[in-house]
DNA sequence: TATAAGACATACCAACTGGTATGTAGATTC
DNA sequence: GAATCTACATACCAGTTGGTATGTCTTATA
């Protein structure tokens, strides 16, 4: 239904560009088309005629449409939440700091492309957790590796008398990813890039409020 | 592809049990395919024969697929969101408390088969705000309604001195939005109640933290 | 150099999709 | 009581879907 041509800005892409050989295009064309239009509505014919890739040669390296499926979580979708989201939190000193930089960098280097598409992450994990076990248990694995740094960084913090006592980590971990992709999924809806960035001034605000002030005891 | 059996408990109901006439139960079956599969995997095939009406009374009443998905935004969702998330706010005294025990009470009244199938308008809006207009403007229409709604709870605990100044409450009250968007997200991925819950917990803690203390001027 | 395996290419298929054209029973209008 | 309109019902259609069967060219192996 819908399409994304190459000249479209695509943060999403994956980092590095392994669309050489033949397997790497059909994974790379089927991420987008996933990314797009949802697994269910990606269409085989659409991923051939971009790549120029033949029906035999897709189904020579993939069992069928939902092996292709799981391919693009676990060897496009993952890796790239890992690298823009997740790596990036273990470097933070002061956590509260980080997240805000982190939350600011978003609102800056997204375009407005990125922001219509979303995030593929949440995009596949709505449409298909509930109908495809194979694909929750992949997806769901990804946000378990996610909530689990969040809540390392956020323990660190507090280790380290920068986050108030009340703070539960995980708890709070999996608080924070949820506005994060809740302002992901407003500022899609919005096709806003503005709407993103206010939802990165609220969350700012909240963070700001769950650090220790240097005063207090 | 997946299915939604008469005897699921199913929270997201519209409330006034309107499934009368022709129209109306083509809306409500139409309503449930969509939340069920999204609007472009759903099939009117299936609509057709969970309604016994055919074809012929369908296209009757609505011009086509995107009309009948139009109407089931206007007459369906608008009005479901509008009674359980957006009049409820009007009454509250204090906000904060106010909003905790609205999170506590989706904590509670949600089936697992509500959690799994998620917010109604956030998966039709996610999947259709970007590919076509029609949905997009209807869909943004209700969500600036909810967003304008808790901003009025908020300022008017601001000027009740019941919330700290900092808060905006336009950003505040998109954020808001985006975090118990992202909860529901959340928990359909995880198919688990315990993860509303968790991210219930959080967003209370941080709604505690923009409360004005007692004692503070 | 014969053989097997890998990597595709071409052609085809049944199932299903949304949509339409035509027909018809009953109520309403003139 | 004829004509019109509403509210469907039945049958059909072209397009697209995911999937497969078979053929072919190339490369590695024995």
């Amino acid at each position: 239904m819908n399409d994304l041509t190459d000249n479209d800005v695509y943060w999403w892409r994956p980092l590095d560009d392994s669309e050489t050989d033949t397997r790497g295009q059909i994974l790379f064309a089927a991420y987008r088309e996933i990314h797009v239009n949802g697994f269910q509505s990606a269409s085989l014919s659409n991923i051939l005629r971009r790549t120029g890739v033949t029906k035999g040669a897709l189904y020579h390296h993939f069992r069928d449409k939902k092996d292709l499926g799981y391919a693009v979580v676990d060897e496009v979708i993952a890796t790239r939440i890992q690298q823009s989201f997740i790596h990036p939190l273990a470097h933070f000193d002061d956590p509260i700091e980080g997240f805000i930089e982190l939350i600011q960098g978003a609102g800056d280097t997204f375009s407005i492309t990125d922001i219509e598409l979303g995030c593929p992450l949440s995009v596949l994990a709505q449409e298909m957790a509930p109908i495809d076990e194979g694909f929750r248990t992949r997806l769901t694995a990804i946000y378990a590796q996610w909530h689990q740094s969040i809540a390392d960084v956020l323990a660190r913090g507090k280790a380290d008398g920068l986050i108030i006592d009340e703070v539960d980590p995980e708890t709070m971990a999996v608080t924070i990813v949820a506005i994060m992709e809740g302002s992901l999924s407003a500022a899609k809806v919005a096709q806003s890039l503005e709407m993103l960035r206010q939802c990165g001034r609220g969350l700012t605000q909240l963070l700001q409020l769950i650090r220790k002030k240097p005063g207090s005891r």
